[in-house]
RNA sequence: GCGCCCGUAGCUCAGGCGGAUAGAGCGGCGGUUUCCUAAACCGCAGGUCGCAGGUUCGAGUCCUGCCGGGCGUACCA
C-alpha cells in the first residue's frame, strides 16, 4: 500500500470505529477521476450507526483533517471524496517501480510457507495434444504467481506412467511383434494402443491378455518393465522438447508408479481403520456418510488404480513439504475424484486434507464438422490435434509477420527466437485470459490471433515501451519532476499500475491467471491510447523537446514497461524487447 | 435420477467484498501513417445481463426454483 494510502486510512481511523485494515479494503477508486482518487463509501456504517449513508459522508467530511498527501475532500451522496497530492503518488510509484524493478510487485504474503502445485502430468505413450495445454499453462502461471506472493513452490508433474492401460500396449507389442521398442515412437504406441482396442473390442479374450501384461509388470516382470521403460523414455523426450518449446519447467518429475511400493501399506491401514472394505472381491472406501460414491482402491484383478496412488502421493508430498496449500491443476471432469480423495484423507484423520484444492478448468471442445455441436475429445476423425502442431503453427506466423516488418527491426533481432516468442505468446495468452472454468472451443484463428486483445499485442506494447527507452537520450532517472505530468492519461496509467499489486494478489486468492491477463489488457490499452496520442501532436510524445517533461515520461514508461514484463512473466510469456 | 461447472452485444469474453452511467476484443460501417514501431489508434452501430421469484436503500453480482448447454456418477486416468 502507498503512504498517502496509508495515511488516510490512519486518519480516518480517528472518527470511525474500524480497524485500519478494514477501511483500507473499503477504499475504492471513483469511476471519474473528477470526482478524486480515493473514495470511501459510507454504506457499511449505515447500520451501525443508525444513520444514513450520505450523513455519514457530511460528517465525517467535518470531523476530519485530512493528511498532507490529500490535497481536497468532499463528502458526494453517500461517498467521501478524496483528490491526492499527484505529483506525490506519482512519484512514489513511479521512483518505487525504478528501485526495485521485477521486484516492485513482490509480496511477503506466503513468506515461510510452501505450496506443491501439479500441473500438466500428462500419460505417457501418447502424444501431447492441444488438449494437454491448459494444465500446464494456468499451472505455471499459478506457480509464478504464488512466488511472487513470497511463497516457497514446488512444481510437481505428477506422470502417469502407471495404470492398466499400459497392460494393452504391453501385450499390442507381444501380440503384434514386427517392431521393437527401441525403434518405436510415441506414434507407433498410439498406434498399438489403438489397433489392440479396437481388436479387443471384438475379442474380449485380448483384456484378459492385457491385465496378464499388467500384472506381470506390477510384479516386476523383467520383459514387461523393459518395454515400458522403453515407453516411458520414448516419451519424455517428447514431453521435454515441447516443454521445451514454451518454457515450461518443473521441480520435480513423481511418476505415478514411484507410488506403488507405498500402495500396500497404505491399503492395509485403510482396512485396519476400517475405511476400507472388500466389495464384490475388489477394495473400496466408502463415503456414504459424506454424500459421494465410494471410491475403487484395488480392483477385483489386484491392480491398484489412480486414486490408490494419489493418496499415497498425498502423504508423500505431506511429510516431504509439509504444505500450505497442495494444488492439483486438473480438469473439471475430475471433481468428484478429488472430493473422494480428500474425504478419505479426511477419514485418515489428516487435518490437512483440507489444504489439498483441485485447481479445476473447463474442457478444451472441438466442432464436429457434421453435427455442429461442441464435443469433449478429438475431432470426428479420431486425429487429436497435436500440441507441436499447433506451437509450430502460431511460430510460423509469427515468422511470416516478422518478414512483412523486417525493415522495423534491427539486424539484432534474432527472427528466430522472436517467432518463438511471439507464436507461443500467443498460445499461452489465448488460454490464459478466460476464466479457468469456462469451456474452450478449440479454434485455430483465435487462438493464432495476433490482433486485438492478444499475448502479441501486450508484448507489442511492452516492445514499444522498450524502443522509446531505447531512443531516449537520457537515462530513466528518480530525480525526475513528476508534477509535469498533467495529461489525464498519464494519471490513469499510474492508477493502473498502482493496483498491480492488489491485483496479483487477487489473482494468488482465487487461483486465477486471468485476472493478470486481462490486467495487462487494460493496462496495456491506455497505453496504446497514450502513445497514440503522440502522432498528431509531438508535444504529447515521450520523446519530446522540453528536457523535464522528457526525464518525468521516461519514468513513467519505465515503470509501465517493468509492470507489464513482470505480468508476462507471471503468464509464462516472453517480453520482446522489439517486434 | 443425483452432483458439479457454464449462461452478459451477432461471435469470444471482462465485470474486487452487492454500490456512482454494464465494458473490451472480433465481425460490420466510417476515419487516422511527411509522426516515439499501424501487431496500433479514434468514431458509429449493437444489451430484457437465460427466465421467474426473493433478500435490501441498492442485484449482472447474494438466496430459492425453473430453462438451456457441458461434465461426472464402482473395477480408465
Amino acid at each position: 500500500m502507498n503512504t498517502i494510502k496509508k495515511e488516510l486510512t490512519e486518519t480516518l481511523k480517528t472518527c470511525l470505529n474500524a480497524d485500519p485494515e478494514e477501511i483500507a479494503g473499503l477504499l475504492e477508486v471513483p469511476p471519474d477521476p473528477q470526482m478524486g482518487d480515493y473514495a470511501l463509501p459510507c454504506f457499511a456504517f449505515a447500520k451501525q450507526m443508525k444513520k444514513a449513508p450520505a450523513g455519514i459522508a457530511t460528517e465525517l467530511a467535518g470531523c476530519i483533517s485530512p493528511p498532507s498527501g490529500i490535497t481536497k475532500m468532499r463528502a458526494a451522496g453517500p461517498y467521501l471524496n478524496f483528490h491526492v497530492n499527484r505529483p506525490e503518488l506519482f512519484s512514489e510509484i513511479l521512483c518505487g517501480i525504478h528501485e526495485k524493478g521485477s521486484a516492485w510487485h513482490r509480496t511477503e504474503k506466503g513468506k515461510g510457507e510452501t505450496v506443491v502445485i501439479d500441473y500438466s502430468s500428462p500419460n505417457i505413450a501418447k502424444h501431447l495434444g492441444v488438449h494437454h495445454l491448459r494444465s500446464a499453462i494456468i499451472g505455471r502461471s499459478i506457480y509464478r504467481i504464488f512466488e511472487a506472493a513470497g511463497y516457497r513452490c514446488i512444481g510437481i508433474n505428477h506422470l502417469g506412467d502407471w495404470g492398466t492401460s499400459f497392460g494393452k500396449l504391453i501385450a499390442a507389442f507381444q501380440r503384434y511383434g514386427g517392431l521393437s521398442a527401441e525403434k518405436a515412437s510415441v506414434s507407433d504406441m498410439q498406434n498399438y494402443y489403438v489397433r489392440f482396442s479396437n481388436e479387443a473390442m471384438k475379442k474380449p479374450e485380448l483384456e484378459d491378455l492385457a491385465r496378464d501384461a499388467f500384472r506381470k509388470l506390477e510384479n516386476g516382470d523383467p520383459d514387461a518393465t523393459a518395454l515400458w521403460k522403453q515407453f516411458k523414455k520414448v516419451s519424455m523426450a517428447e514431453f521435454e522438447r515441447i516443454y521445451g518449446i514454451l518454457g515450461i519447467e518443473f521441480d520435480e518429475y513423481m511418476p505415478e508408479s514411484f507410488y506403488l511400493v507405498m500402495a500396500e501399506s497404505l491399503l492395509k491401514r485403510l482396512k485396519k481403520a476400517g475405511i476400507a472394505t472388500e466389495s464384490e472381491e475388489a477394495v473400496i472406501a466408502t463415503l456414504e456418510d459424506e454424500n459421494l460414491p465410494p471410491l475403487m482402491l484395488k480392483k477385483k484383478d489386484g491392480a491398484t488404480l489412480y486414486a490408490t496412488r494419489d493418496l499415497c502421493a498425498a502423504e508423500y508430498r505431506w511429510t516431504n513439504y509439509r504444505f500450505r496449500h497442495c494444488l492439483y491443476v486438473v480438469g473439471g471432469e475430475q471433481k468428484l475424484h478429488f472430493l473422494q480423495l480428500t474425504a478419505v484423507l479426511k477419514k485418515m484423520g489428516y487435518k490437512w486434507a483440507d489444504r489439498i484444492e483441485h485447481i479445476d478448468f473447463g474442457l478444451l471442445k472441438f466442432i464436429d464438422s457434421e453435427t455442429g455441436r461442441a464435443n469433449k475429445g478429438s475431432t470426428r476423425t479420431g486425429d487429436t490435434i497435436l500440441l507441436e502442431d499447433v506451437l509450430k503453427n502460431g511460430i510460423e506466423k509469427a515468422r511470416r509477420k516478422i518478414e512483412e516488418n523486417a525493415e522495423k527491426l534491427s539486424e539484432q533481432t534474432n527472427a528466430e527466437e522472436l517467432a518463438a516468442q511471439i507464436g507461443t505468446g500467443a498460445v499461452i495468452f489465448s488460454d490464459l485470459a478466460v476464466k479457468r472454468t469456462k469451456d474452450v472451443i478449440f479454434d485455430w484463428d483465435r487462438m493464432l490471433d495476433f490482433q486485438g486483445d492478444t499475448g502479441p499485442y501486450v508484448q507489442y506494447a511492452h516492445a514499444r515501451l522498450s524502443s522509446i527507452l531505447r531512443k531516449a537520450q537520457m537515462p530513466v532517472s528518480t530525480d525526475a519532476d513528476c508534477s509535469i505530468l498533467q495529461m489525464p492519461e498519464e494519471w490513469r496509467l499510474v492508477r493502473m499500475l498502482e493496483i498491480f499489486p492488489l491485483r496479483i494478489n487477487q489473482a494468488s486468492e482465487k487461483r486465477e491467471p486471468s485476472i493478470i491477463a486481462n490486467y495487462l489488457l487494460e493496462l496495456c490499452k491506455l497505453f496504446s491510447t497514450y502513445y497514440s496520442l503522440g502522432m498528431r501532436e509531438p508535444d504529447k510524445r515521450v520523446l519530446c523537446e522540453d528536457k523535464n517533461t522528457l526525464a518525468a515520461r521516461l519514468l513513467l514508461v519505465n515503470g509501465i514497461k517493468t509492470v507489464i514484463a513482470s505480468g508476462l512473466q507471471l503468464l509464462g510469456m516472453d517480453a520482446p524487447q522489439r517486434m
